[in-house]
RNA sequence: GGAGGGGUUCCCGAGUGGCCAAAGGGAUCAGACUGUAAAUCUGACGCGUAAGCUUCGGUGGUUCGAAUCCACCCCCCUCCA
């Protein structure tokens, strides 16, 4: 296995790190043999979003880089709740749940890294494993004597809950940070992991952890952080039309997940390439130069989103999101042979079966979902009101009437008619005999 | 426990008896411009085609009429003990 020296720098020049500890021990340790590394992804949802993305394709890079990755899932730490980033409690979520959740995580994880390569193969754990075992005598005995209650409320994210009254901070949540650190030592021990990598919100616990280990297992451990993503305009990250980008295709389908990325600002797009994707230092160099001379050709975007479309949903997503987007973009609606049409129902894109051989265009914008007030509910005044304000086309041609009825006659092919409001949002009806 | 301040529509924040579905800003959605950008400008922004209906911490009350007045209750902040 040949192991790259670089991959340090690498991270840096990709923007990959916040933190690191120690750094020059670390170069040494990373270029000197087959090292561990670890992340930790808590199950706080069925499916991880794009912003787990970046840990991810990290451990990914460790791999390409000759190392091993560790990935672990939070079925313990997922019971509990980190406190971090969040200014109140946090509802605690059923058994049940957090099962499921690891499970789904657990396999939608496992398809960015590699099982079976040899000595670097990946790992894939559940802190439950070890966490469960552990009684509370032993817990408090073995691993609590080693924190200071004092150090711990100086660290940012327990300070912060601290210092506010109204929201306050439960034992549980206090404790996380002592079970995240012992899975550190577990990980240590049983698999010689001495990297542990985590957003930066995370530095806190991730410290917290090396002294653990040196403590307990007397071994050096390292930390390292990566920045948390930020869009330029200071929006959150991640977020599209104020719902999280899913990885998984029935969250997000593999259409929206390639608009997402091709909608992304100007000023991010070159720095989205390089943390999202795994383009070369030339390929990320042509495509920000190109971005640079003609960003109107959206170049670097189109290269993004097929990029990270093709590593989450494979070349098949890829395709059918360009076949959606092609067919709705370049306005090529009116020439969509039937099989386009049928191809494009299979792709994904959103659509609703209407039964029957007709319906209102006020009652199909309802039942799809695109009449929805900017409060978020769907209501038939707000069909009206999109109507109203000559945002919306059936078919490519703009309505104004609002008691249009769509039926065989107008629909293309007697079967299918194409929804749109504004100009980013469509919707696929389909007239059913039944 | 005592003294004072406060809880308004997604968020911030005006509003102290009718002209209030409630100023202003933000967010959001749409239109124009553009590059399926950004910025900007315009419109919408509780539900309803409308009549009308439901909102201003909660519950009762005063009044022709209350977000605004009264009573009790809940929650938050500041100071004192």
């Amino acid at each position: 296995m040949v192991i790259n020296k670089d991959l340090l720098d690498e991270f840096r020049t990709l923007g990959l790190i916040a933190q690191v500890s120690n750094e020059d021990l670390l170069v040494k340790h990373l270029s000197s043999a087959v090292r561990t590394v670890y992340c930790g992804f808590d199950p706080t949802a069925s499916s991880l979003h794009i912003g787990n993305l970046v840990p991810l394709l990290a451990l990914r890079r460790f791999q390409l880089a000759g190392h091993k990755p560790i990935l672990l899932v939070g079925g313990a730490t997922g019971m509990i709740g980190d406190p971090g980033g969040r200014s109140s409690e946090r509802e605690l979520k059923s058994e049940e749940l957090v099962r499921a959740f690891v499970a789904k995580i657990r396999t939608q994880a496992s398809r960015f890294l590699e099982f079976d390569c040899g000595e670097n193969s990946a790992i894939v754990v559940d802190n439950a494993e070890w966490t469960e075992a552990l009684s509370v005598v032993d817990f408090l005995r073995d691993i609590g004597k080693h924190f200071s209650v004092n150090d711990m409320v100086r660290k940012e994210t327990i300070k912060r809950r601290l210092q506010d009254d109204a929201s306050g901070i439960s034992y549980t949540e206090f404790s996380y940070m002592i079970l995240q650190s012992y899975d550190y030592v577990v990980l240590n021990k049983k698999y010689d992991c001495s990297i542990q990598m985590g957003g930066s919100d995370q530095w806190g616990n991730i410290t917290a952890g090396m002294d653990l280990v040196r403590r307990m297992n007397g071994n050096q451990a390292f930390a390292l952080t990566y920045p948390l993503i930020t869009n330029s305009d200071g929006t959150k990250f991640g977020k599209s039309m104020g719902n999280a980008v899913w990885i998984d295709a029935e969250k997000t389908s593999p259409y929206s997940f390639y608009q997402f990325w091709r909608n992304c600002a100007d000023d991010d797009v070159v720095n989205y390439l390089k943390i999202f994707t795994f383009l070369s230092k030339d390929g990320l160099r042509q495509a920000a130069l190109a971005h640079e001379q003609d960003p109107g050709k959206r170049t670097a975007h189109t290269l993004l989103a097929r990029e990270v479309t093709r590593l989450v949903h494979g070349e098949e997503g890829v395709n059918a999101a360009e076949r959606i987007s092609e067919a709705l973009f370049a306005n090529k609606l009116a020439g969509l042979a039937i099989e386009d049409l049928n191809q494009l129902a299979l792709d994904g894109m959103s659509s609703t079966r209407v039964a029957g051989h007709s319906t209102d265009l006020i009652e199909i914008l309802v039942q799809s979902g695109l009449a929805v007030t900017p409060r978020g509910e769907v209501t038939a005044g707000q069909a009206r009101k999109l109507i109203k304000s000559n945002a919306i086309s059936v078919n490519g041609e703009k309505v104004s009437d609002m008691t249009l009825v769509l039926d065989s006659e107008l629909a293309l092919y007697g079967q299918y008619v194409v929804l749109q409001k504004g100009k980013k949002h469509h919707h696929l009806v389909i007239l059913a005999e039944d």
